[in-house]
DNA sequence: AATCTAGGGTTAGAAAAAGTGAGTCTAGCC
DNA sequence: GGCTAGACTCACTTTTTCTAACCCTAGATT
């Protein structure tokens, strides 16, 4: 009889992830970071699915979408097919190289936390290969291929140490700062991802929050650091990151008052790994010996 | 910080289902068919999937493929996502369209059967809406959007009407035909995916098997029909498909023995639907109504 | 009210992925 | 010893997906 096949393609897996995420983050913006494309790219799949399906999922508003019956109904299975599919991928990708471990950071801690502590952390895991990727936003565990997630957060995870932050400079210029005062006549160097911290170090120094210093801004943490080494103005500076300048007096804190954020710096994992994994030692390292420092000064 | 996003892509879907099909089918062709590309395809998908797991999912030996202990032991939990999956597209499919049934069947099915039957199954159930599409091979319904499956099966489903096969042609070559021996002086229409067909009558009429008719061969059951109508050889029919013909006498069976078959013809749903869903109100037409001819001789 | 901003939508064109098709290879089978 | 089934390779084509740069709308801001 032999009938051509007329493609019966069951449906495209893409638009189906890009309806799930959409429809769990409340946005096409933010499903469109979480997978990394852009929003049009979301929006197109989307529209493809709802053309082959008939009907819409979402209702478009000019503030954001919102999801019309079918498409709050449909959610809740997919969500779990998703998580149940990325878990088997997990499970397969830790069978295939169970040795393995991944760990997903921001730069920043990549950089000033992680890195001072991997040579005792490989001396003392021989065997065990740690592979670093720094992103800007903590991923979904379920969905990505990542065994650890390290970032500042208010609630998951396992606290590794407080976000203490305060003013730090190259000690030179440290000399010319008597008060917080004097930081309007120098710049005030800060990274773009921390915008706020300059605000929320003088709400909690009880100062003026007029003193709102503007300065250069820095894409990368690293940047901005290295510019306070050089004396070029003042950063605000997180303890957990910078501890080991402080305390080779490579940069200092001009005035006495810290911070203490309500986020921390928090390492978690995706529930359900087995206690004697590779990723679960790494977990156990860090939130043990990790926490103390590399060299104590 | 803003770094570049190393395209966080967890992993390929198209591979994912590759894997999950090839394991399941245990080959490489057969996950072919099901997802209607060539082998060459799955191929691909997997050797990639493999690359970027960095081991082996399948052994290849020269004659077929076998899983390794890493796939074997990854395939359940894909089978489950996946048919979670499968089943949340069904339910949305279904919520965004109640009335619409899709059904898949063989083409000379749908078209000698089914065909038939559609204006009195419209008539009684109008509101719905009934789709069909001609497939060679029954699809997986847990993974495709089809409703309802109708083809021959020696298990699944229910029975609509046992497969008796024996030879037809019109009545002016009827009357050149005495016994089952004559065969050899007529051209014996085939159809390429029904090829035993005569082998299985031959046995069961008790025949020597060595008559072996060979004649034209078609690709389309519907074309043989058209010949046999037109009295270019005997066909080897199926009563439940040509009755019509042979009620107005179009078509006869020159001889007495008539063979049934192991298989019958079925009709299958996905278990789980609801049992007011428009696709269950089909089911129980065709179980019921359906098996009486649409017009009685 | 005018402007700003956040979130979506649209489009053409570019890039990447997936698939095809023809030809090879190997091991078991008649 | 040829035949066949199943898998592989590689150059090429087709399809899908993505991006980039635009516009549009409604609430918030000034």
């Amino acid at each position: 009889m032999a009938v051509s096949p007329p493609r019966p393609k069951s449906f495209a897996m893409t638009a189906l992830r890009a309806f799930e995420a959409a429809a769990r983050l409340g946005g096409f913006s933010a499903a469109a970071t979480e997978l990394g494309v852009t929003p049009g790219a979301i929006s197109a799949q989307i529209k493809s699915l709802e053309a082959e399906l008939g009907a819409p999922l979402f209702q478009r508003t000019a503030k954001g979408v919102v999801l019309t019956p079918l498409g709050a109904q449909s959610l809740p299975a997919f969500g779990q097919a998703f998580d149940q599919l990325g878990e088997a991928v997990q499970r397969m990708r830790d069978a295939a190289a169970p040795r393995v471990v991944h760990i997903a950071t921001l730069p920043a801690i990549a950089q000033f936390w992680l890195s001072p502590r991997l040579p005792r952390l490989r001396a003392e895991m021989p065997g065990t290969e740690i592979s670093i990727t720094a992103l800007e936003q903590p991923p979904n565990l379920k969905r990505t291929s990542y065994d650890l997630c390290l970032f500042f957060s208010d609630t998951d995870g396992t606290v590794l140490a407080e976000d203490v932050i305060f003013p730090v400079c190259a000690p030179a210029l440290a000399e010319r700062l008597e008060s917080p005062l004097d930081l309007l006549t120098v710049p005030c160097l800060y990274d773009t991802s921390w915008e706020e911290d300059w605000g929320h170090w003088l709400s909690q120094a009880a100062l003026p929050h007029h003193i709102a210093p503007r300065g250069p801004v820095y894409s990368l943490y690293a940047l901005a650091v290295e510019e306070a080494l050089n004396g070029a103005g003042v950063l605000i500076g997180h303890e957990a990151l910078l501890a080991p300048y402080l305390a080779r007096g490579q940069l200092v804190a001009p005035f006495g008052q810290k911070a203490t954020l309500a986020r921390a710096l928090r390492l978690w994992s995706m529930p359900g790994r087995s206690a004697g994994s590779a990723s679960h030692q790494v977990f156990r390292w860090l939130t043990q010996a990790g926490k103390a420092l590399p060299h104590p000064a």
